[in-house]
DNA sequence: GTCTATAATTCGATAGAC
DNA sequence: GTCTATCGAATTATAGAC
């Protein structure tokens, strides 16, 4: 996957990019990764396919800075620990659902499923979201922030990959007061 | 899909037809539907890939052989309803490793991540497995089946797609017992 | 039942004119 | 910066000899 970019500075370059990345990851979303062709992308950007290689130097290129993802660290230390499986729900909601970074992580765990890197991407972005803020001398720590990661994995595969019904219906309030519950049992438990 | 299959009753077409479908799922697994080609599958049973297309139609063919799935269910009457996120924990665990028909799963979920097809199967395998055991007259029982759901794919995601190593280490034992509170937190909730 | 040879597509990527 | 034309590789699937 090389990651470098031809840069663009002219207006018209930009728009370009911009509907084409824009095309990308509405394709990357609905049909993944292997199933997506430059072509069809370029289609639905209406622009030629030959410069979607020249802006970003080939399919991975693309793909990569369609799911590059700039997430920010929420505050939670005021957040008791009773409370951290609800507070970490509501987060892990807000964040899958919409646009940004929402889009970028629906279509990394469907590529995840195929490739290797982009599992590896998957796990570096749930290391730094979940691990810092389970509270300090819990034991088992790595293992709880993976149960909780699955969780969430699972929250959002279910909704966005597989889509199961009930779960669509939820809106965000109460998607994260059901899923409350299950993280903090992985906090409490022994 | 064309799930016509031409039938080989002789000795040598039953092995070579076994041993394409352990080839078959031994790279579905491992690289994908996508990824995997025929030919690789062919080499692999030391078989001519026109043979894959005569026993089994298509590469959608041999996919559908190698993840059909039989699940028996398993009897939960007498489980006490407060036991019954250990118990289906238990269940799936064990259901999901090793060959019969944890391979099978492991395929599919991979796969229902870029096909909408295998998605619609993984839905109706949770809703025969799932639904059932849920106590009779609970509210929202669809949804909570969903949310069950939702946590055993997250499980089998992290650990078998995503390879979270804590999950790794866990034996099945150890894995019921993490998971079993979180399953059961669905049932009694509100 | 097995294999050789190949058809028929489709894809990512490149070269080069404008 | 954009497009036309095309290359070269890879794929599934088929036809037909043995």
């Amino acid at each position: 996957m090389a990651s470098d970019d031809t840069s663009t500075p002219t207006p018209k370059g930009r728009k370009s990019r911009e509907s084409i990345l824009r095309a990308a990851a509405s394709r990357f979303e609905s049909e993944g990764f292997e199933r997506t062709t430059v072509r069809a992308i370029a289609k639905d950007a209406a622009i030629d396919p030959a410069m979607i290689i020249r802006y970003f130097g080939s399919k991975d290129g693309l793909f990569l800075a369609a799911t590059t993802i700039e997430l920010d660290l929420p505050r939670m230390d005021a957040v008791p620990e009773r409370d951290l499986g609800h507070a970490l729900a509501r987060h892990a909601v807000s964040l899958w659902d919409g646009e940004t970074p929402g889009l970028a992580l629906r279509i990394l765990l469907r590529a995840s499923a195929q490739d290797a890197d982009a599992a590896a991407r998957v796990r570096a972005v749930f290391a730094a979201q979940v691990l810092p803020f389970l509270p300090g001398g819990l034991a088992d720590s790595a293992l709880r922030a993976s149960l909780i990661t699955s969780q969430i994995l699972g929250y959002a595969f279910g909704r966005y990959v597989i889509a199961l019904d009930p779960l669509l219906d939820l809106d965000p309030e109460a998607a994260a007061r059901r899923l409350g519950p299950s993280l903090q049992s992985v906090i409490d438990g022994v």
